[in-house]
DNA sequence: ATGTAATAATACGGGTGCGAAATGAATTAA
DNA sequence: TTAATTCATTTCGCACCCGTATTATTACAT
C-alpha cells in the first residue's frame, strides 16, 4: 500500500471528517462507523457478542447500533437458524453502496495533494 | 500523494476509526475532530463564528466544543484584542501533540497492507 | 449619547448514547 | 423435567450534544 506522509495522513483524515460532518446527511457516530466498516470488511458471520467483543463495548451498544443502523437500512438482523439465541448481522443493498461510496470519497481525498 | 485503491482507503478508514474506538481513550465526537483538525491544519486566525460557518453548524456547537476540548488542553481560547467581541481558538502543545500522534497513527495503518 | 449590529455564551427542552442491571428467550447440563 | 448457562434485548439513571431563543458584551453608526 501507499505510503503516506505524516502530514498527508493528516490532511486526509481531516478532509473525509470535513466531508462527513458538512454533508451531515446521516450522522454516524465512530462507534457506529467501526461496527458498520467491520461487517463490511472482515469476514463473518457477525453476532452481537463478537462484535461488542471486538471493539470492546458492551453489548447494548451494539443493540443500539443496530436499530440505528437498521432503521437507515445500512445493516440487517437475521436469527442464527443453527441457534436462535445469537443474532446474524447481515449486510444490505444499500449499506453496500454506501459502504463503497466512502471508499470512493476517501481515495477521491487521498489523491488531491 | 499517493494512489489509494477504494479497498486500500476502506481499510486505512477502518484501521483507523478501529484504533480510535477500541482504544477509547478520550472520545471526541466527530464534529470535535472536525475543530481540532481545521485549526492545526488550516491557517488562522479561527473564531467560533467562522469555524461554525466553515463546518455548516450552528455557534454554540463550537463553544461547546470547545470548552470540552478546553478541559482536555487541545486548543485554547484567547480574546482578540483588536475586536474583544471576538474569541480566537489558539492551539496548545498538548493539542500538537495529539495532532501529531494522530497522524502517526494514520501513516503507520496506511503502511500496513 | 444613543441606538443598532455583531459576537460569544448561556438557558432550555428534546433527543440520544452510555454502562449496569434486570428481563426474555433458547440452549445445555444434570 | 428442571436448573443453570448463554445469548440479545430492555430498562434505568446519568451525561452529553443538539438547535432555538435569549442574554451580555463590545463595536460601530448616527
Amino acid at each position: 500500500m501507499a505510503n503516506l506522509s505524516n502530514r498527508e495522513a493528516l490532511e486526509l483524515w481531516h478532509s473525509v471528517i470535513m466531508n462527513q460532518v458538512t454533508g451531515g446527511a446521516n450522522d454516524l457516530s465512530m462507534r457506529q462507523f467501526a461496527i458498520l466498516f467491520t461487517v463490511y470488511l472482515e469476514p463473518g458471520p457477525h453476532t452481537v457478542r463478537g462484535l461488542a467483543a471486538k471493539l470492546n463495548v458492551t453489548k447494548p451498544v451494539i443493540t443500539r447500533a443496530l436499530d440505528a443502523m437498521g432503521q437507515l437500512d445500512l445493516l440487517a438482523r437475521k436469527r442464527d437458524p443453527k441457534d436462535r439465541r445469537n443474532v446474524l448481522i447481515q449486510r444490505t443493498v444499500a449499506g453496500a453502496l454506501y459502504v463503497e461510496n466512502y471508499g470512493d470519497l476517501i481515495s477521491k481525498n487521498a489523491g488531491l495533494s
